[in-house]
DNA sequence: TCGTAAAATAAACAGTGTTAAATAAATAGG
DNA sequence: CCTATTTATTTAACACTGTTTATTTTACGA
């Protein structure tokens, strides 16, 4: 007796929905996302939307997980197209795969790192697991780097501190929260590699978003040539022989 | 025939805004502040605070000005209160009070480096001066840490992007926006001061950002241990002999 | 054709920033 | 003292917002 459900079309709507989300976001800033002004957008009325989506809440995470899901699927596309050069320039360009893709997708990035809408606090364990993806293909790429051999990492770089196993503990307890596939994955690396993704990732974020807020280009003025050259004084740093870098 | 103005009462009832202001999103996030709760909060209606602020984003505004000289304060505080040590542990100590300061009023940074209200941007013209004064003391702190000529930064640090002189034009065109007194300031400092105190700035923020929007703390526990760990990384990349640092 | 379940809607509630007009309060000059 | 004027505030309203409830449309299976 019940009405035969089509789940295709359901899904259809579900990421019209989303689709229609991230087009006003880009075009009007994060401040253009409204359920209502969604609804306007798709020709339906705004309840309508609480039929696919809890709440508003919900929408922005299903935003949140599709943008992790979205960056990984970018730095793994530039892995593979890389992926015939030598592993130093294969990481150089995820890296600058990571700041080219917050600099497209600028709304979506801030929805990531930000909290662009007042009282949203995303949920973790929906999203660890979606930035534990693009984590993965940065700590490979580090990974391929030191299995050359012929990077060697200065010794002060690796040294934690005193809470190294607290450090460590929660490493593994968040990675607990993803699947299987990346639990190994992650247990595969070496501390070593570990150490040098988190490094490079905190400081790779300063400068993104820095300039996602226009705080950057005022005072430097070319941010990506900027943004490179920090990469290469990073790599130096971690001990990658300058000549490796031409 | 006017009424006699009182402008300390004015005065008086302007700081009440923006300290009630501040307090709402001290207590319930970002979100908490909105004109009407302010009003509410203050006893009178909402259309009473347009008296005092054109609208929600002069009073944004407001609290952002405050926000940047008040960290220039507590930087400046610090300054004071380290001047007999060594020019690099009042470096150090100085970065450590900016991360704190971040720490403590975390909705106040937010509204600094964030965009946490959708729809608002700061205007430059009255943001920056009020930036500029707190890299001044950051730059400062730096320039009397090459002053004691113990440390011999590293070559590759300086070596700048093409653009170099794109940067170097920026960096001045903002200065002229300020005092003549933080312009004369600035056109002190070494090429290499500024350099170094735009680097670090850069790397440090990468850091504040991540813990004040929870990204850091899942990662590598101790947040402070972290980042205390990579300034002393930090300063020896830039040149720092690791047997200063103790 | 009819019942049922899915999907959308209309109407309403409580909240928001903001504006326009009306009002209260206080002072200065006559 | 009284009145005109300026300051400060309020009332009422507008156009939004997210969300809930109850109602209606829609489309399929039996």
């Amino acid at each position: 007796m019940p009405r035969k459900v089509n789940p295709e079309e359901r899904k259809a709507q579900y990421e019209a929905i989303k689709d229609t989300a991230r087009r006003l976001m880009h075009e009007n800033g994060t401040s253009g996302l409204s359920m209502r002004a969604i609804a306007r957008e798709l020709g339906m009325t705004a309840p309508a939307l609480y039929y696919y989506f809890e709440n508003m809440d919900a929408l922005i995470t299903a935003l949140i997980v599709d943008g992790f899901n979205r960056i990984a699927d970018a730095l793994a596309q530039t892995q593979e197209a890389c992926k015939d050069l030598h592993p130093i320039a294969q990481l150089m360009e995820i890296l600058k795969t990571y700041r080219q893709w917050a600099i497209t997708n600028r709304s979506d990035f801030q929805l990531l790192y930000g909290n662009p809408i007042p009282g949203y606090h995303a949920p973790r364990e929906v999203t660890v697991p979606a930035v534990i993806r693009g984590f993965v293909i940065l700590t490979t790429a580090i990974h391929n780097v030191l299995d050359t051999g012929e990077v060697k990492v200065l010794e002060h770089m690796l040294k934690l501190p005193e809470s190294t196993y607290h450090m460590q503990m929660q490493l593994i307890a968040n990675v607990n929260e993803t699947t299987a596939e990346q639990r190994d994955m992650m247990a595969s690396f070496s501390v070593e590699s570990l150490t040098l993704a988190i490094i490079g990732w905190g400081q790779i974020h300063g400068l993104i978003m820095l300039e996602l807020f226009e705080h950057l280009q005022p005072v430097v003025g070319d941010t990506e040539a900027y943004y490179e050259q920090q990469l290469r004084t990073m790599f130096i740093n971690m001990g990658v022989k300058p000549e490796l870098l031409d």
